[in-house]
DNA sequence: CCGTATACCTATGCCAGCGAGGTATTCGCC
DNA sequence: GGCGAATACCTCGCTGGCATAGGTATACGG
């Protein structure tokens, strides 16, 4: 992405969360994740929808065929049971990481 | 590594800091790494030893063959001038990182 | 004297993300 | 009416970091 590296394994629990309030779709989802990080993370088209894909394959999203608010197509994901469970497990492997990181860095 | 993941790009960073009080040798950055961050985080050799060349490559550390304190042949890797310098960038990116996906994931 | 810990190395393969392309629709503007 | 920008989707090829799985050699403890 463009903060470049220390984003490999980041994507896909970013991805999860946007869709944790209900569903969204691809292109809103790289948007949400530019916005709320104020540019900090910029996400790749070419990282973006294969990382979808791989989510639903792995059956933690479910897309469906939807408009948007301005009466486009687009492909709406949302989270599956699984999806949310693995989200919460995520969040706790971040928290844990991020922590063990700081620690190390001294940047707590 | 273990910890799996979430790791990319953030090896680099934590041997510079690992060596950034003196000269360490391989083995024991890789020792550091997994006891500062209570066993969080655990460095593959496969991965460990790649990295500090690709470092040294780099000019960001220098490596000198020495002796540990129980007399054995060690290659201790201090940081040049310019590794120095790349730590302090590395560890504001970080920062800046670490800050950005923790709003985004409301784990503030 | 034999296993464990220390200390180094590399070759292979996987796969995530980047870069660079492509298509189609809608909107705003002139 | 036409045209560029933004929206919304996609895929291919490449690079490069890391895991896996090997390998060597020395020191130490029992």
């Amino acid at each position: 992405m463009a903060g470049s590296d220390l984003f490999t394994g980041t994507l896909d629990v970013l991805i999860l969360k946007a869709v944790s309030w209900g569903p969204r779709h691809g292109y809103a989802i790289g948007r949400w994740i530019r916005e709320t990080t104020a540019d900090v993370l910029t996400v790749q088209e070419g990282a973006l929808y294969p990382a979808l894909h791989r989510l639903e394959r792995k059956g933690l999203l479910a897309e469906e065929w939807g408009l948007t608010d301005t009466g486009r197509q687009a492909k709406y994901y949302r989270l599956t049971p699984a999806g949310r469970a693995h989200l919460r497990a995520e969040l706790a492997r971040w928290q844990r990481f991020q922590h063990a990181v700081s620690t190390a860095l001294g940047t707590v």
